[in-house]
DNA sequence: CGCCAGGGCCTCA
DNA sequence: TGAGGCCATGGC
């Protein structure tokens, strides 16, 4: 069932080519030192955050060179506040900033690339402000290994198919998901896109069913 | 104007 | 260990 969704949703919207930081990325099998790092600080920006406001944080930060580790560290932790105050929660994300910049000193950007999925996803939890979509982010888009993200569209959709209870913990809906489709990274990093994608277009809180390309299976539980 | 956005931490049973 | 409160800005 789930990828017939997958499938489904590929279909109607294409490809979708994220991590949205530009658009040769994908082409090449690794990312820079750079990318990555942007990638985490997207990632920990987007908490409970729409894209379009991360992107003017993100633009702040680089236009002051805050976009590197030792940009974050030299930076005083409310000046970082003041960058990304268009993302919501400043006081709490510039401190995750921080602590983040701290942890990747501790621990290289190499180091973590070539540490094992699950391993690197423990230590990722054991960060101050990385819960366990963040970490699967970082872990999917920032270091291309197979951790396949849940988020609140993803709960949202899948729940109102009837895949899952619509009040499913994130670890029993990943599992459900992952079990059910091959263990892909091209294909998590779609997936995901698609259904963020999806919920944006159709599976809004209030839902807009009319075309939708899932209708015949939705059992349309709110 | 009220709701919501690609969550996570802390608290308190 | 799990539900509820809190964090904050801007688009619609």
């Amino acid at each position: 069932m789930p990828t017939q969704v997958y499938n489904e949703l590929l279909r109607v919207y294409s490809h979708q080519g994220w991590w949205p930081i530009n658009n040769e990325y994908k082409k090449r099998s690794t990312l820079s030192d750079t990318e990555k790092f942007e990638i985490i600080v997207g990632a920990l920006l987007t908490q409970n955050t729409s894209w379009i406001q991360v992107e003017k944080a993100l633009n702040e930060l680089r236009k002051n060179n805050c976009l590197s580790v030792q940009g974050i560290i030299e930076t005083k932790q409310e000046t970082l506040g003041q960058y990304i105050k268009p993302a919501g929660y400043f006081n709490q994300k510039s401190e995750r900033l921080k602590i983040i910049a701290q942890f990747l000193l501790q621990h290289p950007l190499a180091e973590l690339q070539q540490m094992e999925t699950n391993r690197l996803r423990a230590l990722l939890l054991s960060v101050k402000g990385i819960g366990p979509e963040t970490a699967d982010s970082i872990i999917l888009y920032a270091f291309s290994k197979p951790s396949f993200v849940i988020d609140t569209y993803t709960k949202r959709i899948m729940s109102r198919i009837g895949l899952c209870r619509k009040d499913v913990t994130y670890d029993e809906l990943q599992e459900l998901i992952v079990r059910n489709i091959p263990v892909d990274v091209e294909m998590y990093n779609e997936y995901h896109a698609l259904l963020v994608e999806h919920a944006k277009q159709h599976c809004q809180t209030k839902p807009i069913c009319a075309d939708c390309p899932l209708s015949k299976d939705c059992k349309k539980l709110i």
